[in-house]
DNA sequence: AACAATAACTTGTATTTACAAGTTATTTGT
DNA sequence: ACAAATAACTTGTAAATACAAGTTATTGTT
């Protein structure tokens, strides 16, 4: 197993007790220097740890008071996706495939600018739907580039996180992104798809997803339908 | 004038650097040592410049390597504005305010809970327009908990952003926020404002945003013309 | 009882030091 | 000339320490 720093341990284990409700909502977490104590950590340290959990969302710090745990999202947490787990509110989330995964040649018009590196090597191209409650939400477009992705179009994601499989197999994690927003009418095959009429107003998502290998981006298109449930982020 | 900690300024100076052009993307910074030399200061304080910078999107870092700096975002960037500064990209940005600002009573359902303190004190009310090249793009209301606000309705709103307005008059400063995000469909003064035809695909955006003083959080529901411009944001 | 001062907390900023780990340029040996 | 080893960089992690600044509970005074 890889070794994992100190502030990253504390990370998780503050982040899963926050989430299993441990710490309850306006709740404060054990000061800067207990927390020290009781995990053998120094400050920087410590300090380390909670300015991951404020970024993330998680808590909120105020000066002379303490770190107080914020409510968890409601929505669908899809913009705030990141780090070693998945968002919050996705657990009951289904996953159909509809394409791929195959390896293909890139469009001639790409959503984003792609380096020469990510041309002459293709991608993996992968449709899916998800599906929350037997109703269709997202229909989303992936394109892996082609890098370093042994027996990747062998493997199944039935039911199963596209971060999930490249964290566990590939090693790879989510560090961040960007994305383009815009709102589209339905049109052709995404009204099939998610289930509305044509015309109807889906906001449509078009990503461009960092890792931690260097240099190493995959990109997606999404098109939500947010009737059902809105779509929620943390800036 | 307050005192500004130095990894603050650092922050702004390495910005507008990289905003200005100076350095372009792909372009290295100077090495942590080097700005310790530079500045007069110590490695944990420019790290958590550079830090600030790699979370508000300006640079990545590698280990090894060094600071790199990012492209600008070409979209409009409501989504990753934060700091003292404004967003990229809204410089010919016109503001026209189409109501108040006037103090009002909160609405029956509004779109955050909100705390009790908030719904005693009502709100400062505001409905604004946002013309890029002529062409209305934004339409938002605003509602600000009345808070600790001297003379707020008597100031000056016109091709002003709130932000500034904000941090010059009242030292507010927008630290994060939260925001759902929905596509609806263009009906009634929506498509009145922004010049779009009934029914047309429309971004939604309804935003609490935290703020530098305490428990102070302000509200936005935003309609977003996607047509023209998309919106950007990194995450 | 009410108020003000103070002490004991909390987080925020900053320095100094050390070593680990990844990258790149240089040197060395063949 | 080529390739491998090495040195000299870079950022990443972590400790120990100090003081500033904001909040809260305690204490003392009136």
């Amino acid at each position: 197993m890889m070794h994992v720093p100190q502030y990253k341990r504390l990370y998780e284990i503050l982040r899963k007790h926050i989430v299993d409700g441990v710490y309850n909502e306006g709740d404060l977490l054990p000061s800067e220097n207990e927390l020290c104590r009781v995990h053998s950590i120094t400050r920087p340290t410590v300090r380390h740890a909670l300015d991951s959990l404020v970024r993330d969302g998680f808590i909120k710090k105020q000066q002379g008071k303490g770190s107080i745990v914020n409510s968890l999202p409601l929505g669908i947490g899809i913009l705030s996706v990141k780090g070693t787990t998945n968002a919050i509110g996705l657990s009951h989330l289904k996953t159909r495939i509809l394409a791929g995964p195959e390896i293909k040649a890139w469009e001639n018009y790409f959503m984003f600018p792609l380096s020469e590196t990510e041309k002459e090597s293709g991608h993996v191209y992968m449709e899916r739907l998800r599906i929350l409650d037997e109703k269709p939400i997202f229909y989303d477009i992936n394109y892996l580039p082609n890098i370093n992705l042994p027996r990747f179009t062998s493997r199944s994601f039935e039911n199963r996180s596209l971060f999930d499989i490249l964290r566990r197999f590939f090693n790879i994690q989510v560090t961040g992104g960007e994305q383009k927003l815009s709102a589209i009418k339905a049109g052709g095959h995404i009204s099939k798809y998610l289930n509305v009429k044509k015309g109807h107003p889906i906001l449509h998502l078009e990503r461009k997803i960092a890792t931690n290998r260097v240099d190493y981006y995959f990109y997606s298109s999404v098109y939500c339908n947010t009737d059902i449930s809105a779509i929620y982020g943390m800036f």
